[in-house]
DNA sequence: GGCGACATGTAAGTGGTTACATGATTCC
DNA sequence: GGAATCATGTAACCACTTACATGTCGCC
């Protein structure tokens, strides 16, 4: 599982369960998630297995906190996985697989209602990855003409870490935008047919 | 869970679990997969809540078969989830986990091999998806001019599944081109970045 | 005293994968 | 006789979700 390697590369420095799950919300999100019931069996098993130690340290406001650190099988192990080929995931999408069967229901609004409603998420959800990407830009005193030029920015930054931060953040955007393309793609090609049927144009083709 | 409805969705016109895993080897696995051992229990427990029924029909070559209909409580069941929310799954990608905390590998070849090892699987498959794409249009005899342009071809599509279907394959084509387009942006920003390493500007951490 | 954020966990269940078991028919 | 395809399933396990249990501390 990519759960456990995951939280070794956020053990770069010590963190509690409570904090990963905090960071699994913010800087990680656009490709991983985990609640807190997750975390904190996994956090367990990495500690048996000798990847992880933890020590109980008093809260500042709260009860104990357990907090993890690496050890150096488990950096070591980290490694591995990070020089280990790409696995792309083969993905499971529903709200494709209703989109395929939808042609049973001879209802073209019915489609066109769902690709107008897939929009709207897909829109947002961009919306919310671009703000965070503005935020980094806006940290790191990289000017907005540079935003302006589609990956003109990359070469702007200079640390080897938010380099990579920030690629992964980059892929969930080309990947949205494009969702959203085809969204209007689709809903055009619905509006034409609707025009097309409304005209009285016989079903023509052959 | 969606795997329920997408069988009764497969279900249109009857059939045994190992057609249904053809199926979703064919012309539904840009969007779904299931194995066999997770398909007859589904059926199974399909069929004990009522919404199949099945008779063991003699197969021309092999044992018995299995075949399965839909129940009229099925296609209830089925046309409720059709018109229901479309939901957004929140994806887990192990690929962009790694590329996220290879910064700190300090390799930056590592990242660039990965990257092209990402970008090969990536081609690979969208030209799979091209391909089908391809012979569906001409197996409808549409010209190849309509290829040309980008989405242009579906308005010229009269039927109401073919639509559909060809929808949700568009999304897999959109989708993989802008993964690919990330490869490429994400390329070029690494061999500028060893382009002005190598001309000697000094890195500023040390 | 109650609410909300902090903090750690367990238990039951779902969805999916991997490995295994069994057997018929066809073609070489 | 053996391999390939057709065909149906079970069992064990893994990853993840949902619901629940417990308790601290600070603030109003």
């Amino acid at each position: 599982m990519s759960l456990y390697h995951i939280l070794l590369g956020m053990l770069h420095k010590p963190a509690s369960g409570y904090d990963l799950k905090r960071e699994f919300e913010q800087s990680v999100r656009h490709f991983w998630f985990a609640e807190l019931s997750q975390i904190y069996p996994a956090l367990k098993k990495l500690e048996e297995r000798g990847l992880l130690r933890s020590e109980l340290v008093p809260s500042s406001r709260g009860p104990e906190r357990r907090v993890f650190e690496t050890t150096a099988t488990g950096s070591e192990e980290l490694e591995r996985w990070l020089v280990s080929e790409p696995l792309i995931p083969k993905d499971r999408i529903s709200y494709l697989a209703q989109l395929f069967f939808m042609g049973e229901l001879e209802d073209f609004t019915a489609t066109e209602q769902f690709m107008e409603r897939l929009r709207g998420s897909m829109t947002t959800r961009l919306a919310v990855l671009q703000a965070i990407e503005a935020e980094w830009m806006g940290a790191m005193g990289v000017g907005d003409e540079a935003l302006a030029v589609d990956g003109g920015a990359l070469t702007e930054l200079d640390d080897n870490r938010v380099f990579h931060m920030y690629t992964t953040l980059r892929m969930g955007i080309h990947s949205l935008r494009s969702r959203v393309e085809w969204c209007d793609e689709t809903l055009e090609a619905i509006r034409a047919r609707q025009r097309t049927a409304a005209v009285g144009t016989p079903k023509v083709r052959a």
